[in-house]
DNA sequence: GCCCAGGGAATCG
DNA sequence: CGATTCCATGGG
């Protein structure tokens, strides 16, 4: 996508187009990073990232440029040509108004476990009671690295009981984490499936796990897996797709209709659908 | 008190 | 199948 230059010290994303922090890091996706200052802090991919925006660039403070090509560079789906498949969307009016207003947004890759446990946490919650539950899971079973905890691993997970995971207070969803923990720790989910195998057969394999229906399962495959075609369906976008698509998501969306979603969603939730 | 929250399972008809 | 109801918990 573009130039990286370090220092030494810190990483330095040139022309850092159609990435916008705060867009990406806090549009529902993920739910670890948090703002200070201008200064985005989060643990993903079992270390501390802390980076900011600089003009047209994005610093990524203390890691090497080694480090960062070797797992952010997916992370942050910098393989992405976004001004193409944007390019694709234009078409399409609502999504044009959509991408005008946020279209700094990008897609994740994150850790699959880490984003599967989320979303499962996720379903009939809120964002900040959702971002608590996972704070209390690291910081009381993850590994401490530097400037926090990161997110367990599923055997660790898996090894807990229902009664040790009570004080997240979870709530209903314990016993589907522990299931999804069990699953993947046994490797009974087939991660590898989940990025090759046909849409279907990948949602097929997340939803043998309990708590995981479509919707869990089109934001795992989404935001972990890199399948851009995953169209998540929540009760935001439900009521979108009904009133803007009534006879069915645009053909431009093609491929790329998870891309679609994120513009669309974070658009819906921060403006008057009625207006469009 | 009451309502809702980026759903899903269980239980109907 | 499609439609309801319940699920734990916390914040407004």
């Amino acid at each position: 996508m573009c130039e990286i230059v370090t220092d030494g010290k810190n990483i330095r994303l040139k022309n850092a187009d159609s990435f916008d922090l705060s867009q990406t890091l806090d549009c529902g996706q993920a739910f670890r990073f948090s703002e200070n200052g201008g200064v985005w802090r989060g643990v993903a991919l079992g270390r501390l990232l802390e980076m900011r925006r600089d003009g047209d660039d994005i610093i990524f403070f203390n890691i090497t440029k080694d480090e960062f090509q070797s797992k952010f560079y997916r992370y942050f789906t910098l393989d992405i040509d976004y001004p193409q498949i944007k390019r694709g969307f234009s078409e399409d009016k609502y999504l044009s108004l959509a991408i005008e207003y946020a279209g700094g947004i990008r897609l994740l890759r994150q850790d699959k476990w880490e984003c599967l446990c989320s979303f499962i946490i996720s379903q009939n919650n809120n964002i900040p009671r959702i971002k608590g539950i996972i704070e209390r899971l690291c910081e009381a079973f993850g590994e401490q690295v530097p400037g926090g905890f990161a997110f367990p691993s599923a055997a660790r997970v898996a090894a807990l009981s229902a009664e040790q995971l009570a004080p997240l207070r979870a709530g209903f969803r314990t016993k589907y984490i522990l299931d999804a923990a069990q699953k993947c720790a046994s490797g009974e989910i087939d991660f590898e499936k989940l990025e090759h195998a046909d849409y279907d057969d990948a949602r097929s394999e997340l939803m043998k796990i309990k708590g995981v229906g479509p919707k869990v399962a089109d934001c795992v495959l989404l935001f972990s897996c890199g399948r851009f075609e995953a169209f998540p369906r929540d009760v935001w976008i439900k009521r979108a797709v009904e009133r803007l698509y009534p006879d069915g998501l645009p053909d431009c969306f093609g491929q790329f209709a998870g891309i679609a979603q994120q513009y669309l969603f974070h658009y819906i939730r921060n403006n008057d659908i009625d207006a469009l």
